[in-house]
DNA sequence: GCAACGCATTGACAGGCGTCTATGTGTGAC
DNA sequence: GTCACACATAGACGCCTGTCAATGCGTTGC
């Protein structure tokens, strides 16, 4: 998956369209959509929640690997999206790879679909 | 695309839970991940969009085939997603569809991914 | 240096999804 | 009743995506 396809919003210049108020462009469309894709898989979606429970709001992927049942290259690749997505965010530290939350890319996600 | 797939969120048990707080239950996880893909599209971002900036946030397919440049099966299978996934609402009157936002799927998909 | 470890990348495959054309269904006009 | 209209459904097709096994690459330990 080129990280061409998934470009995190912030770095969009037709990001922050909200859904409601006015009608979306096709590029602020393209946009949100593909941002929503990123988090629209169930295991990306236990993914960003264990990250996010995980001690110092960080895990490995050693960590990862057996509660989502998956194997490791598969989570390396849902991992890779969460990142392009700017909703995780990757740190090297040795032989591990140590992945964070992005919260402001969520709520600034949650933002772009609320109602008023 | 059957519907049995997309299954409003507030018809399921595991609905509720949020990606952050506490680990996200493979159901809950499944759940949320099929309404966020109902709304991680382009084209459905836009016919939301629409429909909730058309007059007396409604429309009907006549209305959205035009400015979303897709054929009109297109459009009311993009629709029905919508419909399936409880973001949009459709009615019947005479010859037309008419669809309407509901407001609270929205806002309930926006706290679900919403930080804290 | 060499071996083991943690993770990313590659290539392949099956299933899902968005789109179209063609056709079916129900409603209103005359 | 018949025709036109608005929309839904069915079927087909190509692309995208999630998954895996195999392999590559950088780091650590000895």
């Amino acid at each position: 998956m080129p990280s061409l396809t998934s470009i995190p919003l912030a770095t969009t210049t037709d990001c922050c369209t909200p859904v409601l108020g006015e009608v979306m462009s096709p590029p602020a469309a393209e946009a949100l959509a593909t941002s929503l894709k990123a988090l629209a898989d169930p295991t990306r979606l236990r993914l960003v929640s264990l990250v996010a429970a995980g001690e110092g709001q960080e895990a490995c992927v050693c960590d990862l690997t057996e509660p989502v049942g998956l194997s490791q290259p598969t989570v390396s690749h849902h991992l890779k999206v969460l990142v392009d997505a700017g909703i995780l965010a990757r740190e090297q530290r040795g032989r591990w790879a140590y992945y964070r939350l992005v919260p402001d890319t969520l709520s600034e996600l949650a933002r772009l679909i609320t109602p008023e």
